[in-house]
DNA sequence: CTATTTATAGCACGACCGTTCTTTTAATGG
DNA sequence: CCATTAAAAGAACGGTCGTGCTATAAATAG
């Protein structure tokens, strides 16, 4: 790796860092680049725009969340969609709890009505690409009869994405422990609607 | 109400419109004057700093909110609890749509780590008392045996509220109509299954 | 080793940030 | 109506923002 991308991944790195803990919007150059121990004009050359910045950053972190949640669920082997699905959500809950201060997926939405951001676009294309995975997984889960015939795929990802932002937003307000213990409580209540008829 | 008074109550209408549109954070006195057309140090001998302007935002906010929340949910005249926390809801979900950009109530766990400011400590309090309003509301259900006697209001609570985040998610992701049709399935199997017994 | 490209630093810019101080204007109470 | 108080404006501050431009240093290729 030649030294212009060895630089700009650490930068990428430090910036990944910097934007969990306060927010991608206040993420500034100058910040960034004492962190990196290097001068403002020569860490924006390797972006040439905050915009480009702020693009590359989500774009490095959705690399990380693939890297850390999908990838380590395909690891775990599991039987069944169900135990597919469990493990990563389990593997999601680690993403969002190894995150002191905030997950900067979930500022998707922080939109300008009609000028998004280009990070935002990229942003919300990761979320897309997230839930629409998480979808097919329901999917095939009804395929191979572990779940309901009627389920709809994309009602059970709704809900269950709901889980997860509740699960983190119980985490600031009341701690690990309970946020975890109601989401793997209302996880499991839902999965098991998946499987029963009424 | 004194010219004092008056003037600070439309700083903080302008405020609030501001600051759902761009988000808390991103409310700078400079352009809230702009808005007001006032003096930036006019406005400013209100507040004596920018904590206390967004302090004061969010319990403006709060205001606003019980008064377009809470309150028409008493006059819907519900006849038992199910009805009363679906009014709730009614009520809850255009509050939420009612605003182009983002609701500033969903910034409380942009926490940075200790350093908490004044607004978020207000921010959190004012959301753990409305969830605080709708468990209880969900504990009187039980009360009223229109629930189950061992539903767990703050488990319901949690759900609930998962399911809020979701449509507001969806709200930008997808639009309005598919975010309501998800909210409300989703509401729908949610307080079946606090009546059903498994 | 040298020539050339690439990466980084230094410096300056205009703009805006929150805040303070002083002065002027407006509202208020007697 | 006048004296007093309260409210708003004006100007300036040090700081930081993103972003150019220019020069230097380092990496790379021949």
């Amino acid at each position: 790796m030649s030294k212009g991308k060895q630089t700009r991944d650490n930068i990428l790195n430090v910036a990944f860092r910097l934007a969990s803990e306060n927010g991608l919007e206040s993420l500034t150059i100058g910040e960034l680049a004492k962190q990196c121990a290097m001068s403002k004009s020569g860490l924006f050359a390797h972006f040439n725009s905050k915009e480009n910045l702020q693009a590359a950053v989500v774009e490095f972190a959705n690399e990380i969340f693939i890297q850390r949640v999908i990838v380590p669920a395909r690891s775990d082997n599991c039987s069944n969609y169900e135990e597919k699905i469990k493990a990563l959500l389990h593997h999601w809950l680690n993403w969002n709890q190894s995150f002191q201060g905030s997950c900067m997926f979930l500022d998707a939405w922080r939109e300008k009505c009609a000028d998004e951001s280009a990070a935002q676009q990229v942003l919300k294309q990761a979320i897309a690409n997230w839930l629409t995975y998480l979808q097919i997984q329901i999917g095939k889960g009804i395929e191979n009869q572990e779940f309901r015939a009627d389920l709809q795929p994309e009602q059970a990802t709704f809900e269950l994405y709901g889980m997860y932002l509740s699960a983190h937003l119980y985490h600031s307000m009341h701690g690990q422990a309970e946020s975890t213990e109601r989401f793997w409580q209302g996880v499991a209540r839902l999965i098991q609607s998946w499987k029963v008829n009424h």
